[in-house]
DNA sequence: GTTTCAATCATACGTTCGTTTGAATCACGC
DNA sequence: GCGTGATTCAAACGAACGTATGATTGAAAC
């Protein structure tokens, strides 16, 4: 076996176990037997298990982001001032989409992100890099643009909704083993539905408070 | 000691640890020690580690379902067609309260929820009893006479983005420790910000597909 | 054929976990 | 005073955990 290899199975099992038993629920010997390698190598690839995590993360969350990041170009090259419904649609859509190879494909993604922004252990939460909070405050700037009269704070209140909506959907989705949730069609309406929802949360009058 | 102190001592405890570290990053060890009881004293009270939790959310839930319950009795009791921002006031307001004694109050509570919410682990979440049930599809008949139109698969998946919401900003809230975010002024801003953000949400027109 | 180095392997270490045990302690009716 | 049942205690159990170790393999390099 080449290197390569191993070290990718590891990988792949690790996300299909953290996301669907979280990071303490998983041991590092439920992945290793999963990946068919031996307990050490773990250890030998990556360092430690919450290393192995790190990469794990930063794996799903590239893609995710690199998507976000062209959208809000795309639209910006057309137009300085998007409409509300693009700006969601490009920040809520890559969340939609998730990995391209997988058995549950983006489910089992956002099932992983929630499962990681959720758990409460420091070393889960350490890997938010500085192109995540780049895309974010693009995104806060384009959104402020469209809605003018949002205080910062609410905008950013609104922008959380926007994830809190997304993820928590999708965990419902995995949680619930049905075929039917997890089939392209319905995929496709639960990304019209959330579009439907936030853009129209987005667009309410501000609060003033 | 009166036999109920120490038994209180430990559901205060383990409410703030697994709030604060989740149900697996909490050790029985650290919820004695922080409670001032014997280790042995959890086995003894309530059996396990896992039947501690599910009293833990008993104790939490309940008055947050009794609440959501009281408040939809009072408006079905002034109109049978309330309006929406006033159901969805009715819904997420408890989330917003907690409970009544704590240090940190209802942030802490809403930190429990989600913890437990999205924790992997099928001993966390199954704790659901019939009366979240029946207050959710009470909801639900109330939002679909208020929302003409919708279908009902939509319609859930829109009381889940209620719930996404509230709760996911709490965490947020509850994660950054800065005293700032846990003040009464802000508290009541995340309040009517939320309700404003799912009232347009929820009132969107149907998405059709 | 020998050297070399990355990769994999079986195995063990020390720690922490949830749970159990049996003795000690307490309050209290008689 | 004395039993009695409920509660608390120190101590230990076996299991599972993350990690480290040193031997072993395999294929290029020379």
């Amino acid at each position: 076996m080449a290197p390569r290899d191993t070290r990718t199975q590891i990988l792949d099992a690790a996300e299909h176990l953290f996301a669907e038993r979280g990071y303490r629920g998983t041991s590092v010997r439920a992945i290793t037997d999963l990946a068919g390698a031996n307990l050490a190598a773990v250890g030998y690839h990556f360092g430690s298990k919450a290393e192995l995590l790190g990469a794990v993360v930063r794996r799903v969350v590239e893609p995710i982001n690199a998507a976000q990041c062209a959208g809000l170009d795309r639209l910006l090259a057309r137009t300085p001032d998007p409409a509300v419904i693009e700006l969601v649609e490009a920040f809520a859509g890559p969340l939609f989409d998730g990995m391209p190879a997988g058995d549950e494909g983006s489910a089992r993604t956002s099932r992983l992100i929630v499962t990681i922004l959720s758990d409460p252990a420091e070393e889960v939460r350490s890997w938010t890099g500085p192109a995540e909070d780049t895309v974010r405050e693009r995104y806060l700037a384009a959104f402020g643009r469209a809605l003018p009269g949002l205080s910062p704070e609410e905008l950013r209140f609104r922008m959380r909704g926007i994830l809190a909506v997304t993820a928590v959907d999708r965990v419902e989705v995995h949680q619930q083993r049905s075929p039917a949730c997890l089939s392209p069609a319905a995929g496709e309406a639960a990304r019209h539905w959330a579009i439907t929802f936030l853009t129209a949360a987005m667009s309410a009058p501000p609060t003033g408070t």
